[in-house]
DNA sequence: GCGGATTACTGACCCGCTTTACTAAAGCGC
DNA sequence: GCGCTTTAGTAAAGCGGGTCAGTAATCCGC
């Protein structure tokens, strides 16, 4: 017969206080209470395995020690990478730790204004955006509103909004870093459009890497794919198809996605590219799928754990109001080493 | 300027109406309201894109239209498979079809008993656990004080416990049958300590398999691993070279977990045995890694999205009282026909 | 045109906790 | 032992919404 939840009341009564001096002693108040009467309520508190209750206390602060993460549609989870996992497990340790737990908020609420008063209603203090999708209208509500945001692994362009990103210019840098030092020097970069920030950074990277390298003439071949997009066999086809149409063709390839890497690479022997033989491939973030594909890909990885926690971190700052070193938290990227990538054959350097 | 949340007071206000009735309006009591009035506060509503305050309502009702996930260890999000984020897929989506949020909880809370009152006080209406790992204290805690319950893709022994899962009988029926369909005849199965419901139902398959082969006699060759350890590189090379001395030595391998697997099929090389040429190899689970390793691998799959979502569906019947007509939701497994198998070579076969 | 039922609606309290404003008692200088 | 301060503690008012018990107004039969 389990006995009824111990309340604040409970607690007080079994001290001998009243539930004020109760809240005061287990909310840390140093309102000049006695060490003995402090002793005697903690005891009691532990004695009945007390934990206020959160809608209650959620009712009084205003607060409710939770903190949400916005999935911006289905695909979040099932992109069948351990992209979002990861991060995700750094976001709940590190909350776990502030004592805070985590909300998931789903894409598939009937519109994006019941999430909003959902949000800001006491569903959460604050919330992380994890994406490679913009959102269309909550984040900038939210924003507009005051509203604690994050946005972890990509940026908004909002003054407002705080981020925790990594480096994705050096992580450009240093894919192309490694194909120059390979030998290669017609290079291609396959990026999504305007919307994501992490495109034109990664992109932005390897034209430096180019221009470091002397290589400044005609810089990267390029092909965008559209925003907000999942990558899909067709746009592997035919991306694989204007690789080996390119004249002269790239040796090496960077694409700034892991999944659309695998795919092109699943599809360049189609058309009778090898890989690495004909063409080298340098994919990002490295979770399992480079790692375990054949060949194995070399990637740019970011560490997602880290991300995570200091996008926890962040949005309690933001939540407390407390003043933040930087608007955007950077990570460095870091070059995980493969099979996917070889030196150009000769011929096709000497074509260059 | 952001305009304060809308209450309730404030609708019925818009509405000319007491709270009271804007509340039975919101909430759907059928108490002879007149369609008029009820259109009014409605209206009243939707102008304010009104939401009650989830904190207020939980106090008051005490339903938090919250469902908890108790994560047992950090390992269920790092374990480097999809298989914890497919499951949650179909949790979320389906949450959210019901207007339920998600609630992750930490396996790092500083002690069970503390995650015990958080659960229980407010902070979700049921909770699932999503587990290759049995919880000690918390689940029999949480059943015994009648706090619904569901398991997914395991199960406990506790009749109050309610569980969805696969049928893992007929899975491992599905492996063996496939290598017997090859012509092998010694099998071998890995499969986890006694704790692990699916180990013993996927190894009963198997027999059941033989035994319908006229393979009674030895039945398969069998090891098992240690409940609750994950899995290591040295786990993975005493167990291949398990398999190599093993006399007769098996031509085909089941293993019940798919990361295992993937790390033993990985070891064999090393032992001189290739995959599939002189063993070949069945996993669980077929997600990501069985489907895009070096050679794919036959796997033995479950619907795991769709598992997640009648996990919630079965959590809600229970959080509401509603007779269940089973206390464990069975969905079939399915086979996933990779490279990983082969026909025995004949001098394997003529050996046995 | 009166009693009883029905319709339409509301006042007031409760959920468990925080917090402000307040008080009773002890301490202290003189 | 009088006033002032400090110490130790409390009563009561919310937070926002749910809900029971109740009421005023209308309807109906006769």
């Amino acid at each position: 017969m389990p006995t009824r939840r111990a309340r604040l009341k409970d607690v007080a009564d079994r001290a001998g206080v009243s539930p004020t001096t109760a809240s005061f002693v287990l909310n840390g108040r140093t309102d000049a209470i006695p060490e003995s009467t402090r002793q005697r309520v903690l005891d009691a508190a532990a004695g009945l395995n007390y934990r206020p209750h959160a809608a209650a206390r959620s009712l009084a602060t205003g607060r409710t020690r939770r903190i949400g993460i916005v999935l911006n549609q289905p695909e979040s989870f099932s992109t069948r990478d351990t992209f979002f996992s990861e991060i995700l497990a750094g976001i709940v340790e590190r909350s776990t730790e502030h004592d805070r737990n985590v909300l998931l908020l789903s894409a598939h609420y009937p519109d994006w204004r019941s999430l909003y008063a959902d949000i800001t209603g006491g569903a959460a203090d604050g919330v992380l955006q994890i994406s490679r999708f913009l959102h269309d209208k909550l984040t900038p509500t939210l924003l507009a509103a005051g509203f604690p945001v994050v946005c972890v692994s990509f940026q908004l362009e909002d003054e407002r909004c705080f981020s925790v990103d990594c480096d994705n210019s050096a992580g450009g840098y240093l894919a192309a870093r490694h194909l120059l030092d390979l030998g290669h020097r017609r290079i291609a970069v396959l990026y999504p459009g305007e919307g994501m920030s992490w495109g034109a950074e990664r992109l932005q990277g390897v034209r430096r890497a180019l221009a470091d390298a002397g290589q400044n003439g005609a810089g990267p071949l390029t092909r965008e794919w559209e925003e907000r997009t999942l990558p899909d066999p067709e746009w592997a086809h035919h991306t694989a198809r204007w690789v080996r149409d390119s004249d002269p063709r790239p040796t090496a390839l960077i694409c700034c996605d892991e999944i659309r890497a695998r795919m092109i690479a699943e599809c360049l022997p189609s058309t009778g590219l090898r890989v690495p033989e004909d063409v080298s491939v340098v994919s990002f973030n490295s979770t399992e799928i480079s790692e375990r594909c054949n060949p194995p890909m070399t990637s740019v990885g970011q560490p997602l754990p880290q991300i995570g926690r200091a996008a926890v971190d962040l949005l309690l700052a933001r939540i407390r109001g407390t003043e933040t070193p930087e608007r955007v938290v950077r990570f460095p990227m870091q070059l995980h080493i493969r099979a996917s990538c070889s030196a150009p054959r000769a011929a096709a350097v000497a074509r260059c």
